[in-house]
DNA sequence: AAAGCTATTATTAGCAT
DNA sequence: AATGCTAATAATAGCTT
């Protein structure tokens, strides 16, 4: 449609899926208007976000429409479920959540028995591409994570410098002025991101932050 | 939108109403199609032409999405009313479903970017965990299919041997007692599962129908 | 009616803010 | 998350067949 063609399945960026249901849905609504109005038709439309938000639009109002579909049903012989009685809502609930909790088994490899070689053969597929993806998100969280780490060393490090530097000055011009007097004066400490309990006291490698933020433990 | 902009109201003209109603009835299902794939919606759309005829498209169940529009306006539309102890149970099974949508998500490899490395690398053992049991369970049954396969191979080239003696000995037996006759003669065929199109007429080798059997294309 | 053809208009994907 | 921009794709009005 625009600066690129796009494929039709789902986005996989959170964010840029959401602009776009926002501006498709716009102009999705915007058909559905000019087709009721330019021909004279009777129209609703509802739309669920994947969060679970209901968007809908109808010309005439959406019961009405909603009663002729059930009439319309009932006249073409197919059994029209009737405004809802309430166990009906259960029951298509609880068929939805038995459905994806199948589903959810055989992600995991369980309930295997039922598929044939082709099946689960589909369903390697469909697991190593999961893996896949995974993976792939999980390299870059960490190359970003090793590069916050390592200008927060580089950071560090040259702060150390820059105090030791004043430590030293310090110490060295007092020795000049006062003669000698060794009890340890407190240094005026700007360091940003300086934890309360002092680590580091005398390290001039970076590794040891480095080290420090990794999670993993296989 | 084409080689004139039109304006927004009903088309007099009732041929040309006619066709813009076909044609923008498909552009508007093709909309709502892309829509639902694209940002992964659960869209309903129900519309009657002028003539009364209806034309339906939701991308799940048309009646899941009403009854679920339905349980959407019970428990947004009366707020200050007690609640029912139906919503309680629409909206626990629908917190299900909705917990399990997003695992089933994250089992595919999607929306990954709410998750940090912890949790990404808890995934990734999950998802090889699930491999393994499907390649394993792939594997018993390939195992078994071509035990399978081998059985009845044996059992036919066992058959297709007796044939063999059976028919030499026919026609040697006939060439003693009647002579020259060459004219092809109708074998009594009882082999179980030989097809009607006559293959292997003259296979010594099992292998041919071993791989017959095998589904496997990649 | 139904299907095919373009000149045009409409929509929108990828950015920037 | 929302808005605006714009190059590029998609939809379609008015024809023809």
């Amino acid at each position: 449609m625009t600066r690129r063609k796009i494929q039709i399945k789902k986005i996989d960026d959170t964010i840029a899926r959401q602009v776009t249901f926002s501006k498709r849905r716009r102009g999705l609504f915007k058909k559905a208007y000019e087709l009721s109005t330019l021909c004279d038709a009777e129209i609703a439309l509802m739309v669920f976000s994947a969060s679970g938000k209901l968007f809908e639009y109808s010309n005439s109002s959406m019961e009405q429409v909603i009663e002729r579909r059930n009439l319309h049903r009932k006249n073409i012989g197919q059994p029209s479920l009737e405004l809802q009685p309430d166990d009906d809502v259960h029951a298509t609930l609880n068929k939805e959540i038995a459905e994806k909790t199948r589903e959810l088994s055989q992600l995991r490899g369980e309930d295997l028995q039922g598929l044939n070689l082709e099946e689960l053969h589909k369903l390697e597929k469909l697991i190593k591409t999961s893996l896949r993806r995974v993976v792939e998100e999980k390299g870059g969280k960490i190359i970003n994570e090793i590069n916050t780490l390592e200008n927060e060393g580089e950071q560090l490090v040259e702060e150390n410098w820059r105090l030791k530097q004043q430590a030293m000055n310090l110490s060295a011009g007092r020795r000049h002025l006062l003669q000698p007097d060794k009890s340890s004066d407190s240094l005026v400490t700007t360091a940003r991101s300086m934890s309360s309990a002092d680590p580091c006291q005398d390290c001039d490698s970076p590794c040891a932050f480095l080290t420090l933020g990794l999670p993993f433990r296989d």
